[in-house]
RNA sequence: GCUCCCGUAGCUUAAUUGGAUAGAGCAAUUCCCUUCUAAGGAAUAGGUUGUGAGUUCGAUUCUCACCGGGAGCGCCA
């Protein structure tokens, strides 16, 4: 039972033991393509573009061209023939073939046995120059929307069959895991400067590290969120500055009555007043750079204003927290790691990581190929860098980790090659673990934003423009909800539309930033998504009002899945995919990837919808005692619903039940995608 | 000046990591509510993927050059 490392390169490093359709099929051909005395080789099992190709393909025929020297089609067509000996619903060796996949995909005892089962294939195709399409049966359609089912509604963490973190991240960081035990992530994200505004910048970084770590709970680690905010530092000194410089508005800060959000921005303004003095006055400066000296030796003369302004922003920033539901536990402060972080560069100046320059503490990143950063400046001060230096340890003391995640706008990248480079001088075994993900920038249509001159947005004003927005859809709409339902439905819909707007894009890229075009809440947005959910579950209730009849939609009834309609097809077939689309995107650090999706599963149900009666014309006039489909959609209630009812009773019952089965594996999926996106839902709207 | 990133339809963008006829959503023009929620659905139009070469069965994706935009580059974070 001793540690297994993960082999580098073959195919026991590209499967992904999770049980999901494309990781079986991938063991299927990677089985297949052992018979035919292939070697492995990295392959791509892929959701299929159009009908014609099927529901998945492969291109693994091309891939083995190479190594075996064959024509691609000839292999394909070779795999074709095996595929269906051992893959079909004819196929006699069911058994056998399961044996092989056990034996290629978990020959390693410390591997997580998941339910691998089989895929069954209908019909594989073969294209030019060598593209496998592969069919699936409707067995297989059937089992593995009852494996949805099964689930209970409610949050995307526990979904114990991509329980793959060990292997995934492995993958994904190109790094040799040598334990295969629960990964432990902590992700730093968020961080706002106290003294300074929480601007739409920081709302997508909190968004964004919400969404990646959701997606990381959902293939099986252990996260906890962290944030860590600049409390020192010239910008501090600029503010309290401004403070002292603002009579009247520093007085009223004092009166406890006011807002929160008032005082935040009072800050606000003191910080841009500050750093236009700053550059306009040589008296302001030297003021200011005294400031900030007291602040670094936590001088009494400016404890309290220091204290209390942080108070101000902290107190502030929460509200922002709760309301886009994000839970760090713990916030670091650079003011507890600056001492240290000076301490780590003095230690290590003899041993040549760092030297002098200039009077100052720097570290040569032309060693490694980058360029020069101070660590420590000539008053003696620990920068940013030297902060970043002590903050390692001391994550890594109070949790430990297997990978450290920092989450920082991309402008930042140049500055943590440096400072990584420089950790890893000190600590390879920490740096080795830590990572620095960059998100893009957020631009305003009308120019960048910029605290200093005070032009920019704010995530509150942003949040609440929405839901001003949302309470003029809403006034029109012709439902009548309480009062409490209406302030419900504004506030989720807005914040899902400003998340959704920050997370349908790829993290990576800069976002042009418009309140008119960007926050939509129709088409391709949160709120169509939370619309559907609320029109699935509408739907569900219905059933439990009027009581109609299905039946068990296990293997015995997949007869009911080779008639599927164009509509029903393509919602089923998307339901198969939640599970990859899940891996896919937590170990991509994309939750486009999943925004995408379940947008596409949001319009195969409502074309369906709007296509075909889900429950039936004669619903309501059929009195067939059944169970109710309760509207907490609980597998048993679907399916015992789906068991009772007599088949015979017509064509239009059976497809009911199915259909109701796809309302209900829609609204499943869609619960738990938008979960994973921090989005919440609402059942009506 | 040096380094890195970006350039896809009028706008915002995607493309399963090199795959098949480059997908969507807004905006535009038409249709569809006496039927389960019209924040919905159907249809039309919109593209030489900045330009030019190269690598190969195959390029939006990789290489090089050029054009255009952005960011970073010693005492901010």
């Amino acid at each position: 039972m001793g540690m297994k490392t993960v082999e580098p390169s073959g195919v026991q490093s590209i499967l992904r033991p999770g049980g999901t359709v494309v990781d079986v099929l991938k063991m299927q051909l990677s089985a297949c393509a052992k018979e035919m005395g292939a070697e492995d080789v990295e392959c791509a099992v892929t959701v299929s573009d159009k009908p014609e190709h099927g529901d998945y393909a492969s291109n693994i025929a091309m891939a083995l061209a190479r190594t075996m020297k064959k024509n691609p089609m000839e292999i394909a067509r070779e795999l074709q023939t095996i595929l269906m000996r051992d893959f079909s619903s004819q196929s006699p060796q069911v058994d056998q073939t399961h044996a092989v996949l056990h034996r290629s995909a978990g020959k390693d005892d410390e591997l997580p046995t998941q339910s691998s089962e089989m895929v069954v294939l209908d019909k594989v195709d073969v294209a030019p120059p060598g593209f496998i399409n592969i069919h699936l049966s409707s067995e297989t359609i059937s089992t593995r929307l009852n494996r949805v089912l099964n689930r209970k509604e409610g949050d995307g963490k526990r979904r114990g069959d991509t329980a793959i973190s060990y292997q995934l991240l492995a993958i994904s960081f190109k790094t040799q895991t040598k334990n295969f035990k629960k990964q432990r992530v902590m992700i730093e994200f968020a961080d706002p400067n106290p003294f300074k505004e929480f601007h739409i910048g920081h709302l997508r970084n909190i968004v964004l590290g919400e969404a990646f770590s959701r997606g990381l709970e959902a293939i099986g680690c252990d996260v906890r969120r962290v944030n860590y905010q600049g409390d020192v530092g010239m910008h501090v000194a600029k503010s309290l500055w401004g403070l002292r410089d603002m009579k009247e508005e520093s007085v009223r800060l004092r009166d406890t009555g006011i807002d929160p959000r008032v005082k935040a921005a009072i800050l606000g303004q003191a910080y841009s007043r500050g750093s236009i003095h700053y550059e306009s006055s040589d008296i302001a400066k030297h003021e200011i750079i005294d400031i900030n000296k007291m602040v670094y030796r936590d001088d009494p003369s400016i404890r309290e204003e220091w204290n209390f302004g942080r108070q101000i922003s902290l107190d502030y920033f929460d509200l922002v927290y709760t309301r886009v539901g994000t839970v760090f536990t713990r916030f670091y402060f650079e003011s507890e790691v600056a001492p240290k972080g000076m301490q780590i560069v003095l230690d290590h100046i003899e041993d040549g990581v760092f030297e002098k320059s200039d009077g100052a503490i720097i570290y040569k990143g032309e060693k490694a190929g980058l360029h020069t950063r101070v660590f420590v400046s000539k008053e003696l001060y620990a920068t940013y860098e030297a902060k970043d230096l002590a903050l390692a340890p001391l994550k890594y003391g109070e949790y430990q980790y297997d990978l450290s995640i920092i989450m920082t706008g991309n402008e930042q990248s140049p500055y943590f090659g440096v400072m990584l480079a420089a950790l890893k001088e000190i600590d390879p075994v920490l740096a080795g673990k830590t990572r620095h993900i960059p998100f893009g920038m957020v631009n305003l249509s009308t120019g960048k934003m910029s605290s200093r001159t005070g032009h920019i947005l704010t995530a509150e004003w942003l949040l609440d423009e929405a839901k001003k927005k949302i309470n003029i859809i809403l006034s029109k709409n012709t439902s009548k909800y309480t009062e409490s339902e209406t302030e419900e439905i504004a506030e989720k819909a807005a914040v899902s539309a400003v998340k959704y707007a920050m997370l349908r894009v790829g993290a990576a890229s800069d976002i042009a930033f418009d309140i008119d075009t960007s926050i939509s809440f129709d088409g391709d947005s949160g709120p169509y998504l939370q619309y559907t959910y609320a029109r699935c579950k509408s739907v569900l209730r219905k059933v439990k009002e009027s009581s109609v009849v299905s039946r068990q939609l296990k293997a015995e009834s997949s007869e009911l899945f080779e008639t599927l309609n164009l509509e029903e097809r393509a919602v089923a077939m998307k339901i198969l995919q939640f599970d990859d689309v899940v891996a896919e995107s937590a170990v991509n650090f994309a939750p486009n990837t999943l925004c995408t999706y379940l947008f596409e599963l949001a319009q195969s149900f409502n074309t369906l919808y709007a296509k075909h009666s889900i429950l039936g014309e004669k619903i309501g006039s059929d009195k067939i005692q059944s169970d109710i489909v309760s509207s907490n959609n609980d597998i048993q209630s679907v399916t015992a619903t789906c068991q009772r009812g007599p088949l015979a009773q017509g064509v239009g019952t059976a497809q009911s039940a199915l259909r109701l089965a796809l309302t209900s594996a829609t609204a499943l999926v869609l619960k738990d995608g938008l979960y994973l996106l921090g989005i919440e839902t609402v059942e009506r709207m």
